[in-house]
DNA sequence: TGCAAAATAGCACGATCGTTCTATTTTGTA
DNA sequence: TACAAAATAGAACGATCGTGCTATTTTGCA
């Protein structure tokens, strides 16, 4: 297995343009206008933007209209429901994160490298976050037990990255770069912990120095796994 | 600093019996009825089982009332506020957490047998919140940036048990059980993290094995800190 | 430039929310 | 047992929510 079928899992899937309500959006012509396009990415990024601070389920559509200085109507016909909108907002997200962390890792050669790049591009994203929020880690407490097509959106997003973060380590490993004893699901679940306690004890509790806790944290982790340094 | 001032503050205050709605709740005897606090008792243990399922934000009074087969209102008076309601959740389930972690765990003697314990009962409680939801966890993602009292209430308990889980490893460092230039925040930073990562991998990914990662991450932790094996 | 379709607005609906006000019932005691 | 206070119920309020229905405006092409 490539990092190619590995990157062809995280390239996110084209969503079909047209779910426009009930009438099967059918275009006697089969053309397709692109102003619906263009306002509905901007109402996704809003909802972004503020689905991040106040949450997806916080996320309102006479909100969201206040925010885009559109009707409640006018937004809520882009989507066809509110879960749609959510997803959306997930979606987006996703395809940011993964350009950030993950792409942006994969400029690294594989082994040692690539784990330490996708790990510090996590790192800056989610300290980022400490003010804006992060709908990965919010969406798992808001939908943990809300079975439906927002949760799995949520779920199956999150999935992927750790697990393109668990099949670096296991390149690393094969590279030599690690022990040949390490448990990379064990190494990829002790990560996870650092950038949620970050998370956590930044953006809610305020302590100053949890970012260099992580980071030390990260440190701690790659010496009990038997690096051998390469930086 | 001994125990018994960490005691004192982790015991929770009893908070003022009469918080009756406008009048001041002035009585001509001075005399405390009885059946108000029972029934209050019972409307909080029944709006913390509702809240670990569906969150701080998404108990509703309404939900609260068919629980309890009360009114809306009957159920309303004992608090005179939602934001009173959801305090006396938080208190609540910081008491039952104080005596099933804490207290429970300082029968153990000083040193690493406590710092153990702590964790051991810590991990069983968040095993079992596994299906059942942590507010301390919900609850700082849904009021880590919505300022007030009840943000307030989540943190001050978050914190004390924090500390309190701080001062262990203080004390076993001090014992010798640790390395003399163990970081103590650090290790309970980490500490905290595999708590966290178990949450969230368990509860929402639904991820097989994760209580085994976080005792085996906590094994790992005790190793680079130098723990000399005591139990 | 006209015209169909897409995009947006306006309005109203049922439901739920926290809260207030006023009865009614229950409680504890003098 | 009577009586005052406490406890609970009932109904209604304004607000907000997602959503459906029907105009109206805007768009893009023939």
């Amino acid at each position: 297995m490539s990092i190619a079928s590995l990157s062809a899992k995280l390239i996110r899937k084209a969503r079909p343009a047209s779910n426009r309500s009930a009438t099967d959006g059918k275009t006697a012509s089969g053309r397709a206008l692109q102003k619906g396009q263009q306002t509905k990415m901007a109402i996704v990024d809003a909802a972004l933007s503020l689905a991040t601070q106040i949450g997806l389920e916080g996320l309102s559509i006479g909100a969201l209209a206040e925010a885009t200085k559109m009707s409640k109507s006018g937004v809520f016909a882009h989507f066809g429901s509110r879960e749609e909108l959510q997803i959306s907002v997930i979606h987006q997200y996703f395809a940011q994160f993964e350009q950030a962390v993950f792409y942006a890792a994969m400029e690294q050669p594989r082994g040692l490298p690539r784990v330490k790049a996708m790990f510090a591009n996590w790192m800056t994203l989610v300290a980022e976050e400490i003010q804006a929020g992060c709908i990965f880690i919010s969406g798992a407490v808001e939908f943990d037990d809300r079975p439906g097509p927002v949760r799995d959106a949520l779920a199956t997003s999150v999935q992927t990255w750790l697990t393109a973060m668990n099949r670096s380590i296991v390149l690393a490993k094969a590279c030599g770069h690690l022990r040949a004893d390490v448990d990379e699901e064990q190494m990829a679940f002790e990560i996870h912990g650092l950038i949620l306690a970050l998370h956590y004890e930044a953006r809610f509790l305020h302590k100053p120095g949890s970012i260099e806790r992580a980071n030390k944290g990260f440190d701690n982790i790659l010496a009990h796994y038997g690096a051998t340094s390469v930086s």
